[in-house]
DNA sequence: GTCTATAGGTGGATAGAC
DNA sequence: GTCTATCCACCTATAGAC
C-alpha cells in the first residue's frame, strides 16, 4: 500500500518534470501564448485532459515553469559566489546562458516572457519581474565587491553597469536567434568581460 | 469621378494608417500572437471583415507594420548621420527609443517579435531579421568612423561593440517594462555613451 | 492517473449584400 | 469600403468513466 502510493507519487513527479521540461522549451522557443495543451499532449503522448491533472490551469503551469527556472539560476549564482576568484564567478554565471543559446532556437525564458508581459496573468508577471530584479541586484552586488577587491576595474556606477550587463545578455539571446549569428551572445559576453576589466 | 476616386483613396490610406498605428502599438504592448482582428475592430469601431479589405491576411498586416517601422527608424539613422558631430549622432539615434519606452507599456516592435520569432511566417521573420542586421551594421560603421575621427575612444572591436550596444538597448526596453523601473533604458544609454567615450 | 467526450469561447478568413 | 452571416480550426477547461 505504501509502496503503491510511493510508486504513484514517483510516477506523478516524473510526469510533472517531463511536462515542465517540455513547456520550458516550448516557451523559450515559441513563447507562452503560442504554446498549447495540444502540442504538449502530442509530444508527450498523452491527452490534454491529463495535463490538467498535474497543473490545473495554464497559468499554474506557466508559474511553475518560471519558479523552477528561477531556482535553477539561483543555484548557478550560489555556485558562482563560491568560485575561486571574481573572473571565475563571472564565467560560471554566464556559462548556462551560453549553453542555452548554443542551439539557435532557445532564448532566455524570461526574456521571451518579457515580450508578452502585458498579456500574462499577475501571478506570472510577478515571477518574471522577480527574475529580472534578482539577477540585476546580484550583478550589482558582485560588481561592487569585485571592484573593492581589485578584480574588476570599471569606473561607472555598479547599478547602471549591472542593468547594462543584464540587458545586453537578454537582448543578445533574442537577437542572435533572429539574425542566425550564433556568435552574438559569446561576443557580447566577451565585451562585457572586457568592460569589467576581466579576461586578461 | 476623379475627385470621388481621390477621396476614396485618401480615406482608404487614412484607414490603413489608423490600422497600422494601432497594430504597431498592440504588437509593442502585447505581441503579435496576442493581437487579434477583434481587438483592432473594437478599438477603431469597424468590423473584422473590413480589416481584411485593407490587409488580406494577418501576416500581410504584420509585414506592413514592420516595414513601416524599419523605414521610420531608417530615417532616424539618416538624420543622425547628418548631425554636427558624433556625440550628437549618437543622441539623435537613441532619442526615439527613449521616447518610445517613456510610457512603461511599449518595447521595441522587433524586440517583442524576436521573442515570438519561431512562430512567425517566413516573410515576417525576414523583416525582423533585416531590422536587427541593419541596425547593428549601422552602429558598427558609426563606431568605426567615430573612432577614426577621434570622437569615440573605445578600444574594442567595433562589430562586437555594436552588437553589445544594440543587445543592451533591446534588452533594456523589455526589462524595464517588466521591472517597472522606468529609468533602466536611460541608464543603459548613459553607460553605453560613457563606454564610447561620449558624454565626457 | 489517464481516458473519452464535450462544452464554450475565440481565432482568422470568406461570400455576398449594400 | 463596410457590412452581416457564417465557416472551420483551435483554444482551455471540465465531467465522469475506467
Amino acid at each position: 500500500m505504501a509502496a503503491t502510493t510511493e510508486r504513484r507519487c514517483v510516477a506523478q513527479e516524473e510526469m510533472k518534470t517531463r511536462i515542465l521540461d517540455l513547456v520550458m522549451e516550448m516557451i523559450q522557443t515559441r513563447g507562452f501564448n503560442a504554446m498549447s495543451y495540444q502540442q504538449i499532449a502530442d509530444k508527450i503522448g498523452i491527452r490534454t485532459a491529463s495535463i490538467h491533472y498535474h497543473f490545473r490551469t495554464k497559468v499554474d503551469l506557466g508559474k511553475a515553469v518560471i519558479q523552477r527556472y528561477r531556482a535553477a539560476l539561483q543555484s548557478v549564482m550560489d555556485e558562482a559566489e563560491n568560485a575561486e576568484d571574481y573572473e571565475r564567478t563571472w564565467s560560471v554565471y554566464v556559462e548556462p546562458m551560453l549553453a542555452m543559446a548554443k542551439g539557435q532556437d532557445r532564448a532566455c525564458l524570461c526574456g521571451v516572457l518579457a515580450g508578452e508581459y502585458q498579456t500574462l496573468s499577475p501571478k506570472m508577471q510577478d515571477e518574471v519581474k522577480a527574475f529580472f530584479i534578482e539577477h540585476q541586484a546580484w550583478l550589482e552586488d558582485l560588481f561592487k565587491r569585485g571592484k573593492k577587491a581589485g578584480a574588476f576595474k570599471f569606473s561607472r556606477r555598479p547599478k547602471a553597469l549591472a542593468q547594462l550587463t543584464f540587458s545586453a545578455l537578454e537582448g543578445a539571446m533574442l537577437i542572435q536567434r533572429a539574425t542566425g549569428d550564433a556568435g552574438q551572445l559569446k561576443r557580447v559576453v566577451e565585451e562585457l568581460g572586457a568592460m569589467l576589466g576581466v579576461n586578461h
